[in-house]
DNA sequence: TTATAATTGATTATTTTTGAACAAATTTAA
DNA sequence: TTAAATTTGTTCAAAAATAATCAATTATAA
């Protein structure tokens, strides 16, 4: 039994069990146990199975409970970096959007002992700052669970209801070319929302992000006028935001 | 059985019941209590459950204030009897709303599994369903850190744009003589927006709150037309109460 | 055919996971 | 409050799984 077969049975066991055993499908693969761990070694690598201790077991089950903490964790350091600048620019007494991306829930910690009000439509960011000395708004309407979120229209008009002096907005994507862009239209309906409504809008993204674009573009660069990134990013490109009269803050 | 395994498991048990036991669950997972609790350390470092003594619990749970957990254990055994039978009056397809009540929270273990449609303004109870089988939808506005629950005009006029099927409301006291009464007009202002936007209210109450009166009364006896309430309720006065047109479920 | 490459299996060393024992800490009961 | 019981952290050892290395087999191409 070459490669190629023992691949196809191994992706239908698992979609029959959702799990598989190493010791247990060796013979039925009529071959040895390394063998079978190599076999799914290359699986696991083109993604189509995770890896476990004796086994593997199919992808979707792996990644089910995704929290939030985790996502927030992925590029911890810089945007923790990003989050202390953005802090900064609040003063007491403002009147403050969050979105509900995970770069701004990582403001929360910084912004917690400030006399401001936070008007969101991010559940991690009220629950985050219930009991501190902010007062919070939420942003009402349907719940996203995925990001665990307010979304929609009567979401986009709560924020049409109030103006803030600063905004804080976390993008998937910019780029000089296509401006800002989004991975999914109710992210950039936010967006919009949110920075529309705001006096100041400040856009989080971390360097990574930089001349990367998404699938949904919604604003042109010249819509960004103050953008928060980290220290990694290179100082040509940086020189190229500043001469589009994009105010950088590094 | 891998850790992988052990993790769902895990995870699931804990989505069903809110809290495990290690001495409970180890037989399950066919494993050794030591082996549960290293489990449970990686889980909550993932900030996917919260550590207690002898198990662990839901990170929902775990965040509510003290203050809301602790009313929401007070006669627990009433309120759970009540709920049920709140719950039971649900169909598939409904819409509903929940107001922000520690009793109506308990209603959650009861309707998790049902596709329905939820519309409140208690954040422990969106917490709670979030990535359940039920769509919720959140009543907005400024965020009382106490009731943890969206109040104000804003949240009034957030039930106002929705018709329900059914809506669940707690109320702190009731008597025939002066109706429905209220702990803050805050609440009473919820309440009402709730009722006057279902198709039918149900006003749970257990049986202690009977005849009691709170400090701000808003809504004549009239106006009840179903009371839960629970099975310690004498029958005398639940025959006073149904002549007087309240459709009791004991 | 022969040389080369790819695949497989066996062996061994390393890593990971697990369970047991016991002291320390925490909770519960008196 | 103190004493008893329970739970936990820690250390160590056993067991299981894996990675690494090398030899054997099979397939491929000149």
């Amino acid at each position: 039994m070459n490669f190629q077969v023992r691949k196809q049975k191994i992706i239908e066991q698992l979609e029959q069990d959702g799990i598989i055993d190493v010791k247990e499908i060796a013979p039925l693969l009529e071959t040895s146990e390394i063998t079978v761990r190599r076999d799914l070694a290359i699986l696991a690598e083109q993604g189509l199975l995770v890896r476990t201790h004796g086994g593997a077991m199919k992808v979707s089950l792996s990644q089910m409970p995704v929290s939030f903490a985790q996502k927030s964790a992925v590029n911890a350091e810089q945007k923790d970096e990003i989050c202390r600048k953005a802090a900064a620019q609040i003063q007491e007494g403002d009147v403050v959007f969050l979105d509900c991306g995970s770069t701004v829930f990582r403001m929360c910690p910084f912004i917690r002992n400030l006399n401001i009000k936070v008007v969101t439509n991010s559940l991690p960011i009220i629950n985050e700052l219930m009991g501190s000395s902010v007062s919070l708004n939420f942003a009402g309407g349907e719940i996203d669970s995925e990001r665990q979120a307010a979304h929609g229209k009567i979401a986009v008009e709560h924020f049409q209801r109030y103006r803030a002096d600063k905004a804080f907005v976390g993008i998937d994507g910019i780029s000089l070319k296509n401006g800002l862009s989004a991975s999914s239209e109710k992210e950039a309906e936010i967006t919009m929302a949110v920075a529309q409504n705001a006096r100041e809008t400040y856009f989080l993204c971390d360097s990574s992000k930089l001349e990367r674009d998404r699938y949904f573009p919604f604003a042109g660069i010249d819509f960004v006028k103050h953008l928060i990134t980290d220290s990694r990013a290179s100082e040509g490109l940086l020189g190229e935001y500043r001469s589009r009269r994009v105010g950088m803050i590094v």
